[in-house]
DNA sequence: TGTGTACTCTTCAACATTGAAATTTAGCTT
DNA sequence: AAGCTAAATTTCAATGTTGAAGAGTACACA
């Protein structure tokens, strides 16, 4: 009944006797990515706060950025990227306009389509949050050589290509995302 | 313009110039950390569904069996670990009652204190999603050797570490979560 | 050229989460 | 023992997301 997390051992230890068959060193992998997660996204939700930015609008101010010059994305590309659906796109994009974030306008290429543009406002916003978010990432990665990085970044790397080239052919259990 | 999502080299390559003083090594590793997670993410939310099962729902469940005996836990204690309001707690037990996952009675030592508890259905539903869940995870990491397992979950600990046991002290910018 | 089909975005109602106020209880202080 | 403060949960109004339906546009094919 204690008011505190178990650490990530007992909390594998705890569910290996749940389920037998579970591999410890699996299990301490997922379950540590998914812990730092958490843990990053609340030292970001904070940060962001201060910033008069809600994660909403950040998730969608990094996928402009992300794409590069000219700064320009569909509303349901954005919103497959994110994972939501379209409707949700809507409203987030109505926010960000009246704050000045991006632009939205008709594509002339294709009536039905339309354009989000980031704004300077909106460049100079995520630079701004991403000043502040390298200094927490340099803090959290402190402990680790330069080598003990690039290992890192590699594995995680190899992982994530498992994932994110997944054909779900064959009975593949694995998730397409796009 | 593009429809599809950046490589994670890509995506650097653009933070980059966006902004020269980001170290790549730091970046690599934090996002790949969070593009993992979304994709995993992903892949639970697919395999709960199948169940009849949310999201919301499978992470209270982890909670009551990370625990372990008795299986029970205060309402306010879960939305701290899940870094949810007490609020939206009360309307997810609410659910999970309804499904008979969990139990809700009075704290006998404290009045005002409710304590939740993990029904047998509670747990057999755990372990179903696990028994699912294991296996995506086994094929996430398909292409790491043993060594390299345990090699990642040694150095995904070590961040873990400066980010758990956080003291706010000394200008600390880093996050407590509890 | 006309029709059908597919696609994109928006609107709408239902549901989940939030933040704040309200309620109830415990524990401390005098 | 009375009153004060702090803490836990619930209730309520406001906001965000979802899924489905709707409106508009492009493309293919007859």
């Amino acid at each position: 009944m204690s008011e505190q997390q178990p650490s990530l051992d007992e909390q594998i230890a705890i569910y290996q006797r749940e389920y037998r068959d579970l591999d410890p060193r699996v299990e301490k992998v997922v379950n540590a990515l998914s812990r730092l997660d958490r843990r990053m996204n609340v030292a970001y939700g904070r940060q962001l706060a201060t910033l008069d930015l809600g994660s909403a609008e950040w998730e969608v101010l990094k996928e402009l950025v992300m794409v590069g010059e000219p700064y320009q994305l569909w509303p349901g590309s954005i919103a497959r990227r994110l994972g939501l659906t379209p409707a949700a796109m809507t409203h987030r994009i109505d926010r960000m306009l009246a704050q000045g974030l991006v632009t939205r306008e008709r594509d002339p290429d294709n009536r039905v389509r339309v354009i989000i543009g980031l704004t300077d406002t909106g460049r100079e916003k995520w630079l701004q949050v991403m000043r502040r978010a390298s200094v927490f990432e340099e803090e959290l990665l402190q402990d680790l050589s330069g080598d003990e990085r690039v290992q890192l970044g590699d594995l995680l790397t190899r992982l994530l290509r498992r994932v994110e080239h997944a054909q779900p052919d064959a009975g593949g259990r694995l998730t397409d995302l796009d």
